[in-house]
DNA sequence: GATCGTTCTATTTTT
DNA sequence: TAGAACGATC
C-alpha cells in the first residue's frame, strides 16, 4: 500500500492519531475501534512521512502475539519497519540486560526463572518456610516487583505486606543475584534501575530511542510506568515522543500488579498531551454494544467514551436461563451443530468462562458430540515436566551458577546425589560454579562418582557449543553444519533423560518423547553456539504461549474453549459467555474495585463478539462435589431486558443485605439447635451469622469432637433434630 | 527413593 | 468430587 493510500482508509479521529506530532499522546481505543491498524499506520507514517530513522522508534506491547502482528502489519505499510524495536515489554527488557548486564549486577549468560523456579528459589533461600509459604512469599515477591519495590523499600502495605517480608525478599533477592539469573519482574525492574543510576546508559538510550509507543497501557504495572518515564526521560525535560493507546474499560489484570491509574493520569505525567477517542468499533452489532456498554457504563472512575457501530444494528444477544451444567452444554452444542447444518463452521464459535474448570463439562459433551473444539491456554508445553527437565539443562549449561537448574538435573536420573550432597554442593559453589562445588567439595563414594559424570557431562555438553566449525579445517560441508536441536538432541540423549522419560511413557502412556522432539525441533532455527542457545532460551521463555505444532493444524475448523482473561484482542463471530451467576462470575469474594474489575472481564467478553451473542446461566452447578442453587449473575440485572431476548424461566434475583434477623434460614437454624448430618453425626449449632454474600453461615460442634461451618441454605446432609 | 494413604483445597495469569 | 501435595513407611 502506499503512503496515502494507508492514510485515506482511515476515519478522522484515527487519522488525527496517527498524524499528530510533537507533545504525548494517548489513545483511548475503545474494543473494535482499529487500534493495531493506527499503530501500525503511524509507525509507517512516521518513517515515510517525517522521515524518522526507524532504529529510533521501540513500540512495546505485552503479548508476543500482539508484538508480532503489530511488526507484520506495519512492515506490510512501510517496509522499513522491520528496523523498528517493536517487541514486548518483557523481550524488551531481556535485550536491555543483555546489553547492560554489567550495569545490572546479572550475568551476562543470565536466564529467566519463571514463577515455579521462583518457589523454588525461595524455599532455598529461606529454609525454614514451608512450602507452603513459599509460593505465597513468592508470589508476593512478583507483586513487589511490579511495583517497583526493592528489598528495602520502607512501605509495602500496598501489596497487603508487613515487615517481615521485607527480610523475605531480601533473602531471596540475595540469592536471585548469586545464581546471575533474573525472574521476570526484574526484567522490568533492573532496567529501570540502570537508567535510574547511570547517567551514561541514559545518554546513550536517549540519543537513540526519540518515539516511544505502548500498546495496551492500561495493563501496564507500576514498574513498567516508572521504566517509561526513564526511558522516555520526561522527567530530565528529554523531548522524547510518547504514545500510548489502550482502553481502561479493559483493565483487567490488577491482580498481577496492573494499575488502571497509568493511563487515567497520563496526561498528568507527560506535558502537553494529546488526548484522541476511538469510538467507531468496526466489530460487533450495534445490539451487541449496546449491551456492552450498559455494562460498563456502571463503573465509576472511567475516562468515558461511548462505541458507535458501524456494522448497524445485527442480532439481538440472547440469554438463555438453563437448569443446570448440562443443560448449559447441551444448550451449547445445540447451538453449534444447529449453526453448522447451516454452513457456519465451528470455528465461527467461541465458549467464553470465568474459570478454566468449567471447560470440563464442554469438552465431555464436544467429544461425545463430535464437535470439534480447542481448549485455549491449558498444559502450557513448555511447564511440561520432561520439557523442563531438558530446559533446565540448556539454562544450566548457558549460566552455571543457575543452582536452580543444578538442583533440577543433577539427580535426574537418579544418580546416588541424594539432597545432603546437593546441599553441601551448592554450599560450596554458590555465587560462583555449581560445578566448581561439584569439583571441590568432597562427597561419598556413590555421590561423587555420579557427580563425576555430571560434571564430565555438562564439560563435554558445554564442548559441543564452543566447537568453531568454520575453523575447522578441510571440508565446509553445509550440511554437516550443526544446529542447536543436534544439541537439544544430545543433552535428551547424553543426561539419560530420554530413557527415563521414555520408561514414564510407557507406564502411563504419555507424550514425553515427543514433546522432547517437538523442544528439539524448535531449536533447528537456532545455530549451536552459546549465543544460539541464549537467543533459543530467550524465545522460550518470553513466549511460554506456544503450543505444540502438531496438536494445532491437524484440523482447523473447531470451537474455541477459552478463559474470559484469554479473549482480549481477539474476535469472534459468535459468542457464548457461560456461568453468568452470581459466585461464578463474578467470583463470589469480589467487591469494589475487585468487582468493577470483573464488570470490565465481563465487557471484554462481549465486545469480543462480532455477529451473535449469548449468556447462559444456570439454575443449579455442581462445584467442589456438591450441587449449590446459583442465583443469576448481577451483571445480568445491569443489561435491561429490552436488549436481550431471553430464553427459560427468569429465577429469582440475588437478594444481598438480607439479615440473620430476617432471614427465614436464620430463624429455622438459630443457635443452640439440635442437628444431625450424614458424615458428622449429631451436633448443636454454636454460632450463625451472615457473611460478606448476605448468606447464614452456621458453625456446629459435633459430638464427635470437631466443629465444622455450613451454609445451611445449601445443606442436604444436615437436618434439624426435634428438641422433644 | 519409591509408593501408598491421608489431607487439603478449590480464580483469573499477557511475561 | 478430584487432584495435588505431603508424610509415613518400606
Amino acid at each position: 500500500m502506499s503512503p496515502d493510500e494507508y492514510l485515506s482508509v482511515l476515519n478522522p479521529q484515527q487519522e488525527e492519531a496517527v498524524v499528530h506530532e510533537g507533545g504525548s499522546l494517548l489513545i483511548l481505543a475503545g474494543a473494535g475501534s482499529g487500534k493495531t491498524r493506527v499503530i501500525t499506520t503511524k509507525i509507517a507514517y512516521m518513517i515515510s512521512h517525517l522521515h524518522l530513522d526507524p532504529y529510533s522508534i521501540l513500540a512495546v506491547t505485552f503479548t508476543k502475539k500482539a508484538a508480532n502482528e503489530m511488526k507484520e502489519r506495519a512492515v506490510l505499510l512501510e517496509p522499513k519497519s522491520a528496523y523498528a524495536q517493536i517487541r514486548t515489554f518483557h523481550s524488551f527488557g531481556a535485550y536491555f540486560l543483555r546489553k547492560y548486564y554489567m550495569e545490572a549486577g546479572v550475568d551476562k549468560n543470565f536466564t529467566v526463572y519463571d514463577d515455579d523456579d521462583m518457589v523454588n528459589l525461595v524455599s532455598k533461600a529461606i529454609p525454614t518456610l514451608p512450602k507452603k509459604e513459599c509460593s505465597f512469599v513468592a508470589h508476593k515477591i512478583s507483586l513487589a516487583k511490579d511495583y517497583c519495590l526493592t528489598p528495602d523499600s520502607s512501605d509495602f502495605s500496598q501489596i497487603g505486606c508487613t515487615e517481615e517480608f521485607a527480610d523475605q525478599y531480601a533473602a531471596y533477592e540475595k540469592r536471585l543475584r548469586e545464581t546471575g539469573n533474573v525472574d521476570f519482574g526484574d526484567l522490568i525492574l533492573l532496567p529501570y534501575l540502570v537508567l535510574k543510576n547511570s547517567a551514561l546508559v541514559k545518554n546513550e538510550i536517549h540519543s537513540r530511542y526519540r518515539v516511544i509507543m505502548v500498546d495496551e497501557y492500561q495493563d501496564s504495572n507500576v514498574a513498567q510506568f516508572l521504566l517509561l518515564q526513564q526511558l522516555s526521560g520526561v522527567e530530565d525535560g528529554v523531548e522524547t515522543y510518547v504514545c500510548v493507546v489502550g482502553d481502561d474499560d479493559q483493565s483487567i489484570y490488577k491482580f498481577r500488579g496492573a494499575e488502571v491509574k497509568n493511563i487515567l493520569n497520563f496526561q498528568n505525567c507527560f506535558p502537553d498531551t494529546k488526548l484522541v477517542r476511538l469510538e467507531t468499533n468496526y466489530r460487533s452489532s450495534s445490539q451487541i454494544l449496546a449491551c456492552a456498554d450498559s455494562v460498563v457504563k456502571n463503573n465509576a472512575g472511567r475516562l468515558g467514551k461511548t462505541l458507535v457501530s458501524a456494522r448497524g444494528n445485527g442480532k439481538k444477544p440472547v440469554l438463555a436461563f438453563l437448569e443446570n451444567q448440562d443443560e448449559e452444554c447441551e444448550f451449547c452444542s445445540q447451538l453449534i451443530e444447529n449453526a453448522h447444518k447451516k454452513g457456519v463452521p465451528y470455528s465461527d464459535w467461541a465458549i467464553l468462562y470465568r474459570t478454566n474448570a468449567q471447560s470440563m463439562g464442554f469438552e465431555s459433551v464436544f467429544l461425545r458430540k463430535k464437535i470439534p473444539y480447542t481448549v485455549v491456554g491449558t498444559l502450557k508445553f513448555y511447564e511440561r515436566e520432561e520439557v523442563k527437565d531438558i530446559l533446565a539443562w540448556l539454562s544450566f549449561v548457558a549460566n552455571p551458577k543457575d543452582e536452580i537448574a543444578f538442583r533440577r538435573i543433577v539427580n535426574k536420573p537418579a544418580r546416588g546425589i541424594g539432597n545432603t550432597s546437593q546441599e553441601k554442593i551448592v554450599e560450596c559453589g554458590r555465587g560462583r560454579s555449581m560445578l566448581d562445588g561439584c569439583r571441590e567439595i568432597k562427597l561419598s563414594k556413590k555421590a561423587s562418582e555420579g557427580v563425576q559424570f555430571f560434571v564430565s557431562l555438562s564439560v563435554e555438553l558445554d564442548s559441543m557449543l564452543n566447537e568453531n566449525p568454520d575453523a575447522e579445517s578441510g571440508k565446509k560441508s553445509k550440511s554437516k553444519k550443526k544446529s542447536l536441536s543436534d544439541f537439544v538432541s544430545a543433552v535428551s540423549a547424553k543426561s539419560g533423560l530420554e530413557d527415563y522419560h521414555r520408561s514414564q511413557d510407557e507406564i502411563a502412556g504419555t507424550q514425553k518423547i515427543s514433546n522432547l522432539q517437538e523442544l528439539a525441533n524448535a531449536a533447528s532455527l537456532y545455530p549451536c553456539t552459546k549465543a544460539g542457545l541464549l537467543d533459543f532460551l530467550d524465545h522460550i521463555e518470553l513466549d511460554r504461549t506456544l503450543e505444540n505444532e502438531s496438536e494445532q493444524d491437524d484440523s482447523k475448523d473447531r470451537v474455541t474453549m477459552i478463559t474470559l482473561h484469554n479473549t482480549k484482542g481477539l474476535e469472534f463471530s459468535r459468542v457464548i459467555i457461560t456461568g453468568m451467576e452470581h459466585g461464578v462470575f463474578p467470583r463470589e469474594d469480589k467487591a469494589g474495585d475487585e468487582l468493577e474489575e470483573e464488570r470490565r472481564l465481563f465487557y471484554v467478553g462481549i465486545t469480543r463478539a462480532k455477529d451473535e451473542l449469548y449468556f447462559t446461566s444456570c439454575g443449579m452447578r455442581r462445584m467442589y462435589g456438591q450441587t449449590k442453587f446459583m442465583y443469576p449473575s448481577p451483571f445480568l440485572n445491569e443489561i435491561d431486558s429490552s436488549l436481550m431476548k431471553v430464553i427459560g424461566d427468569t429465577p429469582p434475583s440475588y437478594e444481598p443485605g438480607l439479615s440473620a434477623g430476617e432471614d427465614p434460614v436464620a430463624k429455622k437454624w438459630h443457635v443452640g439447635a439440635q442437628v444431625y448430618h450424614d458424615d458428622y453425626g449429631y451436633g448443636v449449632i454454636a454460632s450463625g451469622k451472615m457473611n460478606d454474600e448476605g448468606e447464614y453461615v452456621i458453625s456446629v460442634n459435633f459430638e464427635t469432637g470437631g466443629t465444622k461451618r455450613f451454609l445451611p441454605k445449601y445443606q442436604k446432609s444436615l437436618v434439624l433434630e426435634d428438641c422433644e
